[in-house]
DNA sequence: CTGAAAATAGTACGATCGTTCGTGTTTTTC
DNA sequence: GAAAAACACGAACGATCGTACTATTTTCAG
């Protein structure tokens, strides 16, 4: 899959460059990600790294796409390939859980909404719009269960959405810190009792 | 109040300093506080600042230190004046909830969880201990809230600690990302429901 | 195969980082 | 008030940071 010519040269060590960059960025954060050791890891000089990006901010913002787009990818696309309703709800929670487990060594969109939740810039304003759209995303799927009339008809889709995203931050923070299979179970046993709670 | 002889002129001039670390690593992370921007804000010179500490991690470790001494002054010392049982259990999740509210710029140790969830150090170790200390806290809580019948005998204190702190970070991430007034709301209705649950 | 264009390397810059060291000043102790 | 101890300063260190500028190499179209 994806064996594009790569149009051209130029575009292709432009992947790889992200590609490591995205690597890096996931362990050490965006802020930690700088273009020397980026250039090491991919056998570049620095200034060879530096020219495929006008600058160290557009850097970051291309990897934070990456991780948005990768996070996507995971999560959010077989989840519409479920029928709508609780099935995709369920998927895509399930998704987002499998996500925090193979990425134990750390999330990369995560860690920048840490980084940048109060620091004005482009940065901030990029993480905003991506987290944004990740939850419109969950709250549609909510509203779709509710129409299905899986869920109650009196749920309030942003509430159960809020609720959702906190369990799973829970499940991110402690499988970090703590114990990843035990924060796994408790996040499944929340969810449940939260879904049991807007059944008909 | 409190004008103790302060024991020394360097013990002074080193809480002074940590003051003021505290305040720049609330905003920009204890990785983001560096020595010189410390001394501008305190009046100081670089090496004089860095005398009163051996090294930078061990002020990163003072200043986290006194990051969680405050938390712990305004949210944990205050509900443990009160009754135990669902009052203070209760008092512990407001208290979470003010603080969150009244320290919209940037909380220090939620942020140093995520800058050292996933890399190891005396910081990292130090992370952990204190946000372990604060879960088995909120569980002892819940445990006895439980004991004095208020809430349901078969509920799981751990579980249900787990589910208030993730809550409690939801409501962390809305109000930085988002709107802060309706995360409130909906961090208060989410508590509602989960202690719904688990009446007797 | 050739010439234009794109991609990469090399070098150097000013700034800032944490840290060390020697010296001077202030505080504490007797 | 003098001696001792604590404290603060200023300069300098090697390292690394992002970035600019100029060559050199590589790619691609005709």
């Amino acid at each position: 899959m994806s064996s594009q010519p790569a149009s051209s040269k130029g575009a292709a060590t432009r992947e790889l460059i992200i590609d490591r960059a995205y690597a890096i960025a996931s362990r050490q954060g965006l802020e930690g990600l700088s273009i020397g050791d980026l250039a090491q890891a991919v056998g570049m000089s620095k200034s060879g790294v530096f020219a495929h990006f006008g600058s160290r901010e557009d850097l970051q913002l291309a990897v934070l796409d990456e991780g948005g787009r990768r996070f996507g990818e995971f999560v959010l696309i077989p989840a519409l390939r479920k029928p709508r309703g609780l099935v995709r709800l369920r998927a895509i929670i399930d998704g987002w859980f499998d996500w925090v487990r193979e990425n134990q060594h750390g999330c990369l969109v995560m860690s920048a909404i840490s980084e940048y939740d109060s620091r004005p810039g482009p940065l901030h304003d990029a993480v905003v719009a991506r987290v944004q759209r990740w939850r419109s995303d969950t709250t549609r799927a909510t509203q779709m269960a509710i129409d299905s009339g899986e869920l109650r008809a009196d749920t309030d889709p942003q509430q159960l959405s809020f609720e959702i995203f906190g369990i799973a931050l829970a499940l991110h923070h402690d499988t970090r810190l703590f114990d990843p299979k035990l924060a796994r179970t408790q996040a499944e046993r929340a969810i449940e009792r939260l879904f049991a709670a807007h059944f008909p």
